[in-house]
DNA sequence: ACCAAGATAGTGATTGATTACTACCTTAAT
DNA sequence: ATTAAGGTAGTAATCAATCACTATCTTGGT
């Protein structure tokens, strides 16, 4: 998409406060996935951007603090999409369907996400870092955990479906296509894998129709 | 397990260079799972094993050398293990499980493994390598993908399943449950998860005992 | 059996490159 | 004119890699 630094403002330079930290995440999250995340320097950064190393330094007190704002703005991104898509679900299943493909094309669009809240570079320093990643993953789990419970309270899920396990499995399902996607760059594209892949682990989860058809 | 250097061969240094190289392996695996995979200096190889960091060049010509002998051995070891336990198998399913719970065994005794092969660091630069974790891959979703194949051709899975699709989610179960034991150090076991998730994973793919009951 | 000669493993010091971070100066925009 | 954003030019630390040298082991000729 682009082999020099940065020509999509030539001219503007200069920019507010507010704005040049939200570019900084942008860059930092595009650089982290061109070259891995513990490979992205300040000055990578500052070139993306088009101004000097020091220029960084001005809306980040340190590297540290530019990751954990990376990790906030994950954060809530990624509470925002999967909210907006659970709630469209008309029922606990639809809604687990609908999170899957929102958090997947989340992921396709910032595909160094996944890498930035697992290294170990990264949360096994800052506490801080660590715990908002647990909060991260353990909320989401919960999230999961929850709508199956819905799903079953509804009969649309297994009675008898150990939910904690299938929410695990959900996320490692997530997991895997990224990995996927990630290694065997641009080989597969992970959306239609996601699409093969969702129908399978729907059926560990459904209430298979029995020989009483309802309805 | 050790606040000093290492105490196993107090005296003992002038290993051969077989046993010096395999020395080197070890320790490099067991650093990347303490301090992450970038952040394994040659020093702290050198400090592990008791030697000078200049000692350790002698071995190997770069340390990249280093991290392409790792994979290498990884390769092995996980694949001796995966057929071991697969060859154990009455049945292609029961082959798979035992693949499952032997993986995640592996892994438990090597948590690093699955940083060092997802590592953009490392495959992001060398062509070797990124060729070496591809291969690894590719193996390994392929012999996942033909036990589930025989497993169709002996009415022990789904004739509708997507083979391709659930080795992807079987890749992706073990990927979660590393994620999790990663993340949330120690507040789970990894084991108890794998037993309890397997199951989940194994209602997507087994045939379901239907009207008809055979036999 | 001996031991000199070569081979091998490790030391210690150093190199150049790269890193995060800082102090001070300049300039553009209101 | 003020001031916040960016530029310039550093610093100290850390890194992989190199090299001259030393310690230790192995071996072949006598």
């Amino acid at each position: 998409m682009s082999s020099e630094p940065e020509f999509n403002q030539p001219q503007r330079k200069r920019l507010g406060a507010d704005e040049r930290r939200e570019e900084i995440i942008r860059v930092t999250l595009e650089l982290a996935d061109k070259q891995g995340v513990d490979d992205v320097t300040t000055q990578d950064m500052a070139e993306a951007m088009g101004v000097t190393q020091g220029a960084v330094f001005r809306h980040f007190a340190s590297k540290d603090a530019i990751w954990l704002a990376v990790m906030q703005w994950v954060r809530d991104r990624l509470m925002a999409v999967l909210g907006h898509a659970a709630a469209q679900g008309r029922d606990p299943l639809d809604a687990l369907q609908r999170m899957f493909f929102a958090h997947i094309e989340f992921i396709a669009g910032h595909p160094a996400i996944p890498r930035v809240l697992t290294s170990r570079h990264l949360h096994g320093r800052n506490a801080m870092l660590r715990q908002l990643v647990t909060e991260i993953m353990l909320g989401y789990e919960a999230k999961i955990a929850g709508l199956l419970t819905d799903a079953q309270a509804q009969g649309l899920a297994r009675a008898d479906l150990d939910t904690h396990a299938a929410a695990t499995l959900y996320i490692g399902m997530v997991q895997g296509l990224v990995l996927q996607s990630s290694i065997l760059r641009g080989r597969r594209a992970i959306e239609k894998e996601a699409a093969r892949t969702f129908p399978v682990y729907l059926q560990a989860i459904r209430q298979q129709p029995s020989q009483e058809s309802p309805s």
